[in-house]
DNA sequence: CTAGGGTTAG
């Protein structure tokens, strides 16, 4: 369709309609040629329809009128025909009509348009200069909104309820910590405090600059609180964390009487994904079918995700074929919730249709489909992807995909070719990779890789626990006792403590977490007898403690002892007490199953009869019948 | 002239 515009100037023949004596009116059209051509002589239409044909008046000496024009453009060519008139008209002096246009330009992203007339005012309000500011906000060109604001500020003009958000939202983009505490101070001195939008906004950029107690403080403070300040603060929870503060906050908010709308659902999904809450997650989704919520796009994904790291893919899967609208993220997100169930199979199979359905892989997408091949064991396809994607895709590679190739790779034990993989990439050398690589050793008693993986590794992340564990492992595995020591030693020096291991699950609606011989839950007497049952139940069927996952140095016994209580076995002799027989075990832990634990766990399906479901900090693994849906592959 | 939302390795 070509797009024309048509102006006409006439006296106007229909002058009953204005109040004014003065007629002068113009047309602009929007429309295709043929249109255009049946319509000889232009009809004034002061209120026509945004149609294929789009045609509007305007009257030359109404300022209102400008006004209404500028909201009817749909074209960069209409708002500058626009601005001409104004100029011609000398109807560019009046305020309203000049920061109506500079809007117009900056709701286009025409930010250089906006400046142009906006720099050209002889007067200027704040509306003026909080359109300045808010559009370069939105145009990401956060200099030139923070210099804005500069000058606003400069220009002895009173901040207010609408330019302060602008420059706190650029503050919170930015990370800019220091100038946001500035502004919240002028804020404060000013009285604007008693407004949500600035109060919600100070609230959003203490919460992305990572102060949530100051987010909290200054949330706590308001007089009111709306919709939008709890979410910012249930998301601030979520994000930092803390999802089980989210929830809580959740259920705060509707004690308030404060109903909530699909933006809070979002967030409350993104906190019910990282605490793995099945029960939260099914109350979540009844809420956005009772409220008859439309599963958007965002929405979708993110009850996608949302059901994924609570445990159940299909219910993920179920949501992704409802969505009538699916774009790279919804994709991915499917992909790696196959992934990180084990089943990398059908995480693939997504691959095709995302192309048959005309959306294109991105980085994302392409980290998902590794990360689901490494976990399913699938080394030639995962191989076959990694070189697509540079040459079919145009996707370049960046550390993420190397870490999930060496990833893949090492844990086939391939690690000659993991390690030719690291020599040849081009790309910068992080944590992440030379931790595949470590844990990679571990599984196959790689020795001497494992020591220059450890090199780097405690140079780059010299805090991380984790790694002196994993080490420490290898050694002990070798029964290198004297080396095992000294990576003690290290730690102790260093004042790193080994990262505490947690196991919670859900009962009834109910949270219990456990630690290593956690003696906390009132039942504690009669999960140790149920635990001291299992064990003798396991070494008849031929389990032995494997000693090697614990780090201290003690005897083999006190060792056992210890395993024995890892605060995953404590969790399902608990369960196996508090839930029916035969039913689904869930669980969570934030640090990965350690080897034993798997042993242990493979073996109580078998002979408790039961399905459980562990997710680890990794990925889920689905126990039944004595064997695990990651296949050892961990 | 006003806000808050989704996917990613180890």
């Amino acid at each position: 369709m070509t797009k024309f515009a048509f102006l006409h100037i006439t006296k106007s023949s229909i002058g009953e309609h204005f109040s004014s004596s003065c007629a002068a009116s113009a047309v602009i059209l929007d429309s295709p040629l043929k249109k255009l051509q049946e319509q000889q002589t232009p009809t004034l239409l002061s209120q026509a329809q945004p149609t294929e044909s789009h045609f509007f008046s305007l009257r030359l000496d109404d300022p209102r009128s400008y006004v209404s024009a500028l909201v009817q453009c749909r074209s960069h060519f209409q708002i500058r025909k626009v601005h001409s008139l104004a100029i011609t008209s000398a109807m560019i002096e009046n305020l309203g009509v000049a920061n109506k246009l500079v809007y117009v330009y900056a709701q286009q992203h025409a930010m250089d348009d906006a400046y142009a007339l906006f720099s050209r005012m002889k007067e200027r309000d704040n509306v003026s200069w909080s359109i300045m500011i808010g559009g370069y906000l939105k145009l990401g060109d956060f200099i030139k909104c923070f210099e804005s604001f500069r000058d606003f500020v400069r220009s002895g003009s009173q901040m207010d309820n609408y330019t302060v958000p602008f420059a706190l939202r650029a503050c919170r983009d930015t990370g800019s910590l220091r100038l946001g505490q500035e502004i919240h101070h002028l804020v404060y001195k000013f009285g604007l405090s008693s407004d949500v939008f600035v109060s919600a906004a100070v609230v959003d950029m203490y919460a992305k600059c990572g102060q949530v107690k100051d987010a909290r403080k200054v949330f706590d403070m308001m007089p009111k609180r709306d919709m939008v300040t709890w979410t910012v603060m249930i998301s601030c929870y979520a994000e930092c964390g803390r999802p089980e503060e989210s929830l809580a906050l959740f259920d705060l908010m509707e004690e308030d009487g404060i109903v909530p709308d699909k933006v809070t659902m979002v967030t409350v999904a993104f906190a019910c994904g990282k605490l793995g809450a099945m029960h939260r997650a099914k109350m979540v989704h009844d809420y956005i079918r009772k409220r008859k919520f439309s599963l958007d796009v965002i929405l979708g994904t993110s009850m996608i995700d949302m059901f994924a790291k609570c445990g159940s893919v299909d219910a993920a899967r179920e949501i992704f074929d409802k969505m009538k609208e699916r774009n790279v993220i919804s994709w991915s997100s499917m992909v790696s919730a196959y992934g990180i169930h084990g089943r990398g199979k059908e995480a693939l199979l997504l691959f095709p249709q995302m192309l048959n359905s005309g959306i294109w892989p991105n980085r994302i997408s392409f980290v998902s489909a590794l990360s689901a091949c490494s976990h399913a064991g699938l080394v030639e396809e995962g191989r076959q992807i990694f070189y697509s994607m540079q040459k079919e895709y145009f996707v370049e590679p960046d550390v993420k995909h190397y870490t999930c190739l060496v990833d893949l790779l090492g844990r086939a034990g391939r690690l000659d070719e993991a390690l030719d993989l690291i020599k040849k990439m081009k790309v910068e050398k992080d944590e992440g990779l030379w931790g595949a690589l470590l844990g990679a050793c571990r599984i196959h008693g790689n020795m001497s890789l494992a020591e220059r993986a450890a090199k780097s590794l405690l140079e780059l992340a010299p805090r991380n626990s984790g790694y002196y564990v994993l080490l420490s492992n290898i050694y002990a595995n070798a029964g290198k006792w004297e080396e095992v020591a000294l990576v003690r030693e290290m730690m102790s020096y260093r004042r790193v403590k080994k990262a505490p291991g947690w196991t919670w699950i859900e009962i009834d609606n109910k949270t219990y977490q456990f630690r290593v011989g956690d003696k906390s839950h009132p039942q504690s007497k009669e999960i140790y007898e149920k635990l001291a049952v299992l064990s003798e139940k396991l070494e008849l069927a031929g389990y032995i403690p494997d000693t090697n996952f614990v780090l201290h140095d003690i005897d083999e016994e006190l060792k056992a002892e210890f395993l024995y209580t890892h605060s995953e076995k404590v969790a399902i002799a608990f369960a196996l007490i508090a839930t029916p027989e035969g039913s689904t075990i869930r669980m969570m832990k934030n640090l990965r199953i350690c080897g034993d634990c798997h042993t242990f766990t493979k073996m109580i399906s078998k002979i408790m009869l039961r399905e459980i479901v562990v997710r680890d900090a990794n990925r889920f693994h689905h126990f039944k019948e004595g064997s695990c849906s990651c296949g050892d592959y961990w």
